[in-house]
DNA sequence: ATTATCTATAGATCTATAGATAATGC
DNA sequence: ATTATCTATAGATCTATAGATAATGC
């Protein structure tokens, strides 16, 4: 029964990889720990050797997901050195993000979760919401770097939030429209 | 135990409203029928005989906390006919309505969970977010009514987006930041 | 007679803990 | 000897239902 360190080490890995999707997918009070450690092929029992608890979990899975998220950015913009901003919202404001819950953004797929969680979730996140920010700061030439800070700041929401709205709608047209005014106006910002 | 039936139908819509604010404060899954009912000052028991599932109140506590917020703009905007955009955002986008999860806007405060629920609570969504782009439309005179709409939903997107990330960070000086970013965002997307 | 609400409960699920087991690590 | 994982379980909570109660509505 007893497994070696590094597997333990490996076993604890593969439990915040799989709970970074699955809260993504059903939010952290969606889904129990004996589904998370199922999806990580083990049982619950083993849980309390590798967490301090659930909010430990979510604190660390919050943490892997926002770092796959901005390391999907940076693919990303290092495959598009032309235009990376457009190779990020490219993909980031699709309809293909928009409904890949699982996989997609942190920020709108548990933001709403994430503000009910104590500081430990939300210092993932900011971590997180920063990297994002310095990507985006990237592409914006500006004298003034407060003002690039500032226009980062109104990027990142505009995208966050399109994303989040074409999530809720029914309508699959207006969704879709969400995500282009965003795209629009990320442009426009960029150009100003 | 029984009572009329008008106080019945007032019954209900105090736990649809009750519901439409705790359901912001705490999430879709994060209170029960116990609580729910309690704050209502009934018992669970009593919650069958008004709602179909607690499916059925999300629904309804979606749309009654989306119509609120649409009201809550009107006031504003009706309050201010020199600057209504103005006036909505300096509420929207404040560090008050950035705290006040249990009031504020149900898009920020569930969007992330509504993404999650069945095409009901969508609708509900779907709705309110109509009514919430019709009265920005209003404050945007433009001689394309296409070219509006899109104004329309990437001010909404920028507005939601801020607030959102204004409340997943723990760095107060950083959600603020957020906050006045989108506000000039906005200024800016309806002067061009 | 009907029915809105009550108390009580079924059956499932949740987080967390206890103790057994069997393999690692020394 | 230590310990990662297992099975089992405690105790709380969840949604939903059943049957009792007492007031309304006819």
């Amino acid at each position: 029964m007893r497994v070696s360190r590094t597997q333990a080490a490996e076993n604890r890995e593969t439990v915040i990889n799989v709970a970074s999707r699955l809260f993504r997918e059903r939010g952290f009070d969606g889904i129990g720990l004996k589904d998370l450690m199922k999806g990580a092929g083990l049982t619950q029992g083993a849980f309390y050797k590798q967490f301090e608890s659930k909010d430990d979990l979510a604190a660390q899975a919050s943490r892997r997901a926002m770092e796959s998220a901005t390391h999907r950015w940076s693919v990303a913009t290092a495959a598009s050195p032309e235009d990376p901003l457009g190779a990020v919202t490219a993909f980031y404001l699709s309809m293909d993000h928009s409904g890949e819950k699982r996989d997609g953004c942190p920020i709108v797929a548990l933001g709403s979760d994430a503000a009910r969680q104590g500081p430990d979730v939300k210092a993932s996140f900011e971590a997180g919401i920063k990297e994002h920010l310095e990507i985006l700061g990237r592409f914006i030439a500006e004298a003034n770097a407060e003002e690039a800070g500032g226009k980062a700041m109104a990027i990142l929401s505009t995208m966050v939030g399109a994303v989040l709205l074409s999530r809720v709608v029914n309508d699959p047209d207006l969704a879709q429209a969400f995500l282009d005014a965003a795209a629009d106006q990320v442009r426009e910002t960029v150009a100003i």
